[in-house]
DNA sequence: CATTTAATTAACTGAATGGTTAATTAACCA
DNA sequence: TGGTTAATTAACCATTCAGTTAATTAAATG
């Protein structure tokens, strides 16, 4: 399977060449021989093609034909998806953040002073502990 | 080949059933079998705990063992490397909504009065177009 | 200690990926 | 029009991936 948009969207960033065209591409546009350059001692141009083609089908690039020549572009928007996507876990990430930080300063203040109010119960207390979680 | 961590983040969520077990734990942290519960119409447990060992290597999920059970939660820092790639498109994404928000406000302003200054060398021209690019 | 519960591992399968070389398409140029 | 340049398509191969069922590990419990 794999059909749908955002699917597509990550598989295609998950491959350090594909990353490196796009790299290449976002200092500038380039034809498909000249991103293909620095890779030709590694992988054949065909090879790039197809990358390129994932890129293309997955929208984080565009290309326009120009006489034989196809040059490609870095597509913007077509990294919204992805952003917007991993956005919901910003907060996710800044609160952990801020939670470990937190933890260091109690810990640097009042270094080991008190009894402690930690590893009793360790987990942090969201679910799934007491074993029983939706209906049942 | 893939092995790089953020070939393996992208990866692991290039998926539409991982997708939905980091949303599952999003809203707290769940057993193996409780992850598996709402997908065992559709394939087995084996599937589930594979899918689930893949984003516990790609960083995303953390497990820890309790009794029998493994709890399973996100971990939210294991999002970072992701949301720092994607962050260097954002610029990029901001600058291409500004001048599309740009280019429709001429043209609503002026409402096609002058002549063009379009579709001549319609390029951005960033490069590629000359057709020589590095060295040559 | 035998059984149940929770999850993983093993062994296998079909489809998708990432690469190859050879052939083909298509535009330009002399 | 024949040759060169630019890129793609075709056909193929090895590896990885997502799934399967059956077997195994391991902890809790009666």
């Amino acid at each position: 399977m794999m059909s749908d948009a955002l699917s597509q969207k990550f598989s295609a960033l998950a491959d350090p060449t594909r990353r490196a065209i796009l790299t290449r591409l976002m200092i500038g546009s380039a034809t498909v021989s000249e991103i293909a350059e620095p890779f030709l001692e590694r992988m054949s141009l065909p090879a790039v093609t197809k990358h390129v083609q994932v890129l293309e089908r997955a929208g984080l690039v565009t290309k326009t034909q120009e006489a034989q020549r196809r040059v490609c572009e870095v597509n913007p928007e077509g990294f919204q998806e992805t952003v917007d996507y991993l956005e919901q876990y910003r907060q996710q990430m800044e609160q952990s953040l801020e939670r470990l930080d937190s933890f260091l300063r109690t810990v640097t203040d009042t270094a080991a002073s008190k009894k402690q109010t930690s590893s009793r119960n360790k987990k942090k207390g969201k679910q799934a502990d007491g074993r029983q979680s939706k209906s049942e």
